[in-house]
DNA sequence: CTTGTTGTGTGACCAGGATCACTGATAGAT
DNA sequence: ATCTATCAGTGATCCTGGTCACACAACAAG
């Protein structure tokens, strides 16, 4: 729990959330505190009580969907520059998640009490906009996810996944066939099956722990 | 397209939509028009371009994601006092329905033009809170749709369906297994077995057009 | 009562993927 | 250089749910 220490900081976070009101950012540094994640830590579990409002600056987390018996289901990532919409409850009534929140890498991410959520609103137009554009990101994410599920063959989805992969990561993957079955809610077969295929095809070459992906 | 024009809509209206404030109910009934639609037609078609946000006073509407192919997934219902999140974009620059939006009875909604969202989100508190809570009622549905595909079979689906129907309407539900199957995103057949296996568990009697749950 | 219409019941079949049961690689650690 | 844990490849088999092809049941209108 660190608070911004230097200016070079406090730009960082300006150009990451831009556009919003001066006395907005400084209440922002004031108010925020800045926290590192260790890649592969829980940040958000399903039932949990949101207590405060995360913004992301540094790292990818991955949102994921948990039912009661522990399955989990990879929706979306979120990037430096957006935040967790669903810690973004506006009733100040403190509200219990409905989702499973994991860093993928390591993470920095800033976080403001749930108190501040409704006086911003009130106070700044700026960041009501942002948290409805906050929240119909994240919808439209959704509708991504179901598309894919209800429409797209497993081997449409892998492709789309690995797609997305890349465009954050570069051609180099550093994944295992079972964390890639996990995210898609399949089995490590399946998937292996199908990258064996589109090797063939001359899609990607499969090294052990990673893969490179050539198709452009 | 007709203005409010007696006082008891406009009191229906506002027991609807409680906890607005008294000039933006003034707004609304001066700048809203009253539209009626007929059941089965489309109120929202993917690609269509949003010119209005509307709130539905009556009736039923389904959304659906639609595909590229043409395939429609039904996802949630609309229900007089909600409003269609998607028709809520507040950056002013028109935009693109992703889903579709169906009347499912005859439906009577209000439609505000677009040009008030972002004028009534500065002026009125009342209103930025109902988007809010709007885009993270539907967020919700969405999550609770994705669950159901990705975790549960059918058979627990159509349990889980037919318990919602009882709660709103009764033991007694007038539906066809076709209009099930539809709701589901399954098929007759699918449903018909499905429920006859309840109906040998002693879980319902079926008859036609309608069937009656017995299971506490 | 007959006839058409719409809903329901059922068996046969198929496809995508999940699961099982292995075997074969390979990167690191010793 | 060798060992060992982990990762990857592959066939066999099973299960769910979608599709096809009908037969039948119930109701409404003539």
């Amino acid at each position: 729990m660190l608070q911004f220490n230097a200016m070079q900081e406090q730009s960082f976070f300006r150009q990451l959330f831009p556009g919003l009101e001066e006395e907005l950012y400084e209440e922002i540094e004031q108010h925020g505190d800045i926290r590192h994640i260790p890649a592969g830590a829980a940040m958000l579990r399903k039932g949990q009580t949101i207590r405060a409002t995360m913004l992301v600056l540094e790292g990818i987390v991955k949102l994921y969907q948990e039912d009661d018996e522990g399955n989990e289901f990879f929706m979306y990532d979120i990037e430096p520059g957006e935040a967790c919409a669903v810690s973004m409850v506006c009733t100040y009534r403190q509200e219990n998640s409905q989702v499973l929140a994991k860093a993928m890498t390591d993470v920095t991410v800033l976080t403001i009490p749930l108190q501040y959520m409704d006086e911003w609103l009130g106070k700044y137009k700026s960041w009501h906009y942002f948290v409805i554009r906050t929240w119909r990101a994240r919808y439209e994410e959704l509708l991504n996810t179901i598309n894919a599920i209800a429409f797209k063959n497993m081997d449409e989805r892998l492709e789309f996944y690995i797609q997305g992969q890349v465009k954050k990561m570069g051609r180099h993957i550093k994944l295992t066939h079972q964390e890639i079955a996990t995210d898609l809610n399949s089995s490590r077969e399946v998937i292996s099956r199908l990258m064996k295929k589109m090797e063939k095809n001359g899609w990607m070459i499969i090294h052990r722990n990673s893969f490179e992906w050539i198709k452009p």
